[in-house]
DNA sequence: AGTACACTGACGTTGCGTCAAGGTAT
DNA sequence: CATACCTTGACGCAACGTCAGTGTAC
């Protein structure tokens, strides 16, 4: 049991249904920086880091985004994490005020993308159930031949 | 112009918003055969043939299914193709029916996808809707927090 | 001292993009 | 004959999976 409830990485990746592989990866490619490493230098996943690799999960498996696309809608989620400290030091309730706006911002720019391709799944069910009905159509059609 | 109402690869790409190197990828992978060769042996396309691209491009950037999960959704739809033949020539209705039952089961297998694809997309948007409004809340705070 | 982790390379697969080299339609 | 298509390879990149070789926690 690691100590101070910081998670190693095949704990994270069990906590997420990630790999460990898929982790190192996007840690490679910015995504996220797990925030402490242990003297023998394993990474270190706190309850934040966690919350972070479930998002970009979601992102890959739930909405199909490429990982260059995550890495811009987590763009300054980066600096949120810079921010993070920031915010819990400062007293000035402007710093706070503008650090939140963006955090806003940045989640109702993922609300949009969400709703975008929900959208699109909407349409191509909308279609395929057009032709399912055609089916039954020519069902119904063969089925009173049959009877006639 | 092409003869006979048949469309070459970059028409046919241009028609669905693919290129002509992934409709080659696509029938090397089995999931599709254009209809006709010309003389010369350029692809060409119906009707048919676009529409079962569009689908392919649907169930690829929509739904974000990889190549070989396509190949499983189009199956037997490989036998469809097959089966429009015998489908058109039979006389049999016992024959057109089961045809028409089993395109019906692979419709329906698709839309049941689909639906559990546009579940966790809206469960994500409605996570990510939850941690909005707590920025929301916070924000609120703090300006409450200024003009006291 | 064994086992089950961790680390950093490095090469293999998927889904194409992108030349390369040569043939063809108009 | 120009040019805008087509053909079949073949190599390049992204997002990891999967060893390989080595070190470390318990």
């Amino acid at each position: 049991v690691p100590r101070q409830g910081l998670l190693r990485i095949h704990e994270a990746a069990r906590a997420v249904g990630l790999t460990p592989r898929a982790i190192r990866f996007y840690e490679q490619q910015g995504l996220l920086t797990p925030s402490a490493r242990s003297a023998c230098s394993y990474r270190l996943f706190d309850e934040d880091d966690v919350q972070r690799l479930r998002t970009i999960k979601g992102f890959r498996d739930d909405a199909g985004f490429s990982v260059s696309e995550i890495a811009g809608l987590l763009a300054d989620q980066s600096a949120t994490q810079r921010d993070k400290a920031i915010y819990l030091a400062s007293t000035d309730v402007g710093q706070r005020r503008r650090i939140a706006v963006e955090a806003l911002a940045r989640l109702e720019r993922q609300l949009a993308l969400l709703d975008a391709k929900r959208e699109r799944l909407t349409k191509m069910r909308t279609d395929i159930e057009t032709r399912a009905d055609r089916v039954r159509a020519r069902l119904a059609e063969l089925d009173a031949e049959v009877r006639a």
